[in-house]
DNA sequence: TTGTAAGCGTTATCAA
DNA sequence: TTGATAACGCTTACAA
């Protein structure tokens, strides 16, 4: 008999391995065997111990669980801000399906805001709350002098690499795609370009901008014919940015975005201000985002595999669950693809400078 | 002693409080204490307790305390589809940060995809791991023939009203701000609307579609002046009923959406049919999300109070945590706002009807 | 002020 | 094939 008040009038009591047992006329031991290892348990047993559990509604504690085994079964996935989810969202479902389908459960978190909340995050960590980490995209922080990546459990970077060694990731070939955006408009006879960048230090940002330059100095680009210019990928620094090149005396044609954000956001204010686009200035986005193809004029951008990306930083974590001493690759290279639609054209015809002549 | 094998090679063995009651030559008792209720303990062996625990890098384990405490102080966050999480964004923050300045963390799921990830979901809630659900938006389903509200722990709706009695929510007042959608239109002379839905049976839907057509009607509008064009607040839905309004003899002039989304898809594809927005047709959007300000024209749409919406879920949540029997009110009504901007203009001047000239 | 010990709900080990 | 029992790590009466 179970200890339990049995008429607690207010509180719904949850039903336990022991009221299964109880009910089932079995031991505990057997409930949990005819839940998790039903072939060790006889066919007319088992059948009465699951009607027991669905008579009761039983579910395992999953605490206690844990507790026990020393494994949650949970990951969390860490993205640095809530608003950079919806760029995400294709990253995350590949990163769920693929956990979901091994039995794991993902819990998400973004690093903004107090820090009380990146402290609680780390916690989840260090509490063992759950088995494994995915890091979405840079740099994770260090709270209360140590970081999430101490508290030695399996760590893997998606969409960006880890900052540390000795973690996997599964990355784009951001340098790659950035010299994609770049050739295309050089392609299209853009001879002055701007690059409209990412956060300081950001890991695509760094790579990309290498891309630019690269692709640039390779088709014999001054550096005086590309600017950049600073951004942080949202909607308001491709406006910034748009204001400034209505500021400059003599425009550039070209325009390589880190974001798809920030080129619909550098289009719209240079739009305002009688600019067109692509007749003047072409314009490439990154990303690949739903409204990159509902704007006006429709972007060329960069697509990248996100689905593929999450769900390869999940089997590189899941690998590592799964075996402590795994050694999967610890750096997988994806492949992005330019999309040319209609914000790009060839480079307006201009009255013809000494630079434009000589080549 | 410690029982654990002392040098494990291998695997780096996290600190329990037994590690630290040694390390600070104290029972397991006094480090509990002197983490959870410092002024229990003497301050100098508080002092070394701490001293051990950041020396051994100590964090509770999280499943221990739970098991013990009958308490998680984790809250599940259901989102429809992880694609509406941008939408839901601020949302979210409102609800974290609310939860978080009161020592509970956030889970966030979404009930998209594979039926096995909602299952997962609801064990996350009939396990005990969390000790309270907001519902964001609409319908929570039925997995195994049981809902997640059966579970017996806190539930609230945010932005629409949990679909069972008894169940608290924090909504915005929909219907009055379809009504001042409407009337916008109206007010601008709009004879004849087209209302572009949400999916059928939908919370929000229901309550706008009633909106819209008691301001049609009370303005004098007849149906035939009402049309209603199914949606489900997507880019492409928007684009759909573009379509079928380029298709339509006598055109509208006036379009109540939604979504943002859809009045873009909308606008964007009747523009490349050379219909002119606001000077051929005004459309208002629902929502006020970001790229409204930065389409073209810049939409006008209705700004909810977002943040106010998920922290005043999170609050009615943690009335009901803290006290078994809170009676906070069971349902908060925000308001919406009409943000007027330049995709609604006059109602083009028309050849005079018999039905334009009679009124 | 501190220590002892019971117990939260599971599962794995060992016997029967 | 099943049952008794000992952990898992923590908190909290109760004792000292």
């Amino acid at each position: 008999m179970l200890k339990r008040v049995k008429d607690s009038p207010r509180e719904a009591q949850v039903a336990t391995i022991s009221d299964v047992a109880d009910a089932a006329g079995v031991s505990t031991a057997t409930v949990s065997r005819a839940l998790s290892a039903p072939n060790l348990v006889r066919a007319a047993t088992r059948v009465r111990v699951l009607d027991a559990v669905r008579a009761l509604g039983y579910t395992p504690n999953q605490a206690a669980r844990t507790l026990r085994a020393g494994a949650s079964r949970m990951v969390l996935v860490l993205v640095p801000q809530r608003n950079s989810i919806p760029f995400f969202a294709d990253v995350l479902d590949g990163v769920d399906a693929e956990l979901s389908a091994h039995g794991y459960t993902m819990i998400m978190g973004s690093l903004d805001g107090p820090e009380d909340k990146a402290r609680r995050l780390a916690d989840l960590v260090f509490s063992r709350h759950v088995d494994g980490v995915i890091v979405v995209t840079g740099h994770v922080p260090t709270i209360d002098g140590r970081s999430i990546l101490d508290a030695g459990i399996p760590a893997v970077g998606v969409c960006a690499e880890i900052d540390r060694k000795g973690f996997a990731s599964v990355v784009v070939d951001d340098e790659a795609c950035a010299k994609a955006q770049t050739n295309h408009l050089i392609g299209l006879g853009h001879r002055r370009l701007m690059y409209i960048a990412g956060p300081d230090g950001n890991y695509n940002e760094v790579r990309r901008y290498r891309g630019f330059v690269k692709a640039a100095r390779a088709a014999g680009l001054e550096a005086a014919q590309t600017e950049r210019h600073p951004g942080d990928y949202s909607l308001a620094a491709g406006a910034a940015a748009g204001r400034h090149f209505l500021g400059l005396a003599e425009r550039p044609t070209g325009i390589v975005c880190g974001s798809d954000e920030m080129a619909i956001g550098f289009i719209k204010t240079v739009s305002l201000a009688g600019v067109r686009c692509p007749a003047d200035v072409s314009v490439v986005g990154f990303d690949g985002i739903d409204f990159a193809d509902f704007c006006e004029p429709t972007l060329t951008t960069i697509r990248q595999p996100r689905a593929a990306l999450g769900a390869g930083g999940a089997r590189a974590l899941l690998a590592r669950l799964a075996a402590k001493s795994a050694h999967a690759p610890l750096r997988t290279v994806l492949h992005g693809e330019l999309l040319a639609r209609a914000s790009t054209g060839p480079a307006p015809v201009r009255l013809a400078t000494a630079a434009a002549v000589s080549r």
